[in-house]
DNA sequence: GATTTTACGTCAACCATGTTGACATATATC
DNA sequence: GATATATGTCAACATGGTTGACGTAAAATC
């Protein structure tokens, strides 16, 4: 079905191989998110207000459509975890300067020390693999999650503070 | 915060690096998933049916109970999609021989089509990015992921095929 | 052989998180 | 001044998860 030996590498990829992958990564996936979940119950959040708390910290001053953009969610669904954060002071908005309709949302100290309560036991979970597998293995690693990413949007994983 | 440079490998892990191998995955995953979607809508199914069929596929024989324990989901949830899968035709239980209290899943020819149809993108976005790595970066995608999964769930996922 | 446990199914209520569509407001841009 | 953009909100609905209760058939145990 999948025949994959053309290209500038001269990899023969089997059906197997492929489907392996693909099992790597929702296995991974599915570990990995169900670590912070346990800490997120306690504060009544779920996976949706880690991933949002996350990204703001990632990204201090971003707007909402460059987070809705990133999580490919729409504002509606986004609101309500958002409003969420706001309300109990895990998140602050401030107006843009220079584009004044725009809300530019921080973390409050609260917010992150949440998310670094939260996203200890997934930091963890990636250093002790990263430690296990070696150094070449995690530039592997990276160099192929990056090319499974759509390639418009590779650039913006690599650059963390951006001031745009 | 996270300070990491003992293990048996010399690697030095800061925060910043361990929080991009986080969003590489979630990036990775999104669009990933995201793929065969149109193709699901078509027939009316969704990601759960999905990744339903993807591991009878991969498993023909699968007992409820080991599929359940894969997806890490409840009897009832699983119950929605397997129920329409099997209704229109894409599964098919058989009583077990050894243990007839089991209900063993297999795809039937159109669920094989099916699944190669839905999976077809996901793999094709695998085959490039492997292609575009090259055979070392995917052999420490494998060990990263590998080592990201729970330990006791690691050694089900190497092996395909199984008759136990 | 009777009892208990296991594998599976089902009903019902509910929850988290996504969607679409319509509409409002403030601000920027033409 | 007119139009476009960034954001917010209300409402209805979809998907896919949960818990809890209960039922049946078959296996395992006493």
């Amino acid at each position: 079905m999948v025949d994959v030996k053309s290209g500038a590498n001269p990899l023969f990829l089997t059906d197997e191989e492929l489907r392996q992958g693909i099992e790597l990564l929702f296995y991974a996936y599915r570990d990995f998110t169900s670590d912070p979940d346990s800490i997120l119950r306690q504060f009544g959040f779920g996976r949706a207000h880690h991933r949002t708390i996350h990204f703001i910290g990632r990204n201090p001053g971003i707007s909402v459509a460059e987070l809705l953009g990133i999580l490919r969610i729409t504002k509606q669904s986004l609101s309500r975890v958002l409003s969420q954060l706001i309300e109990r002071g895990f998140v602050i908005q401030r107006q843009g300067t220079r584009d004044r309709r725009q809300r530019l949302l921080h973390l409050t100290p609260e917010g992150i020390e949440l998310e670094e309560r939260v996203s200890a036991p997934q930091r963890a979970r990636v250093a002790r693999a990263y430690r296990e597998a070696g150094g070449a293995a995690v530039e592997g690693y990276r160099k192929v999650l990056l090319g499974l990413i759509n390639e418009q949007d590779r650039h913006g994983v690599l650059k963390s503070i951006k001031d745009e």
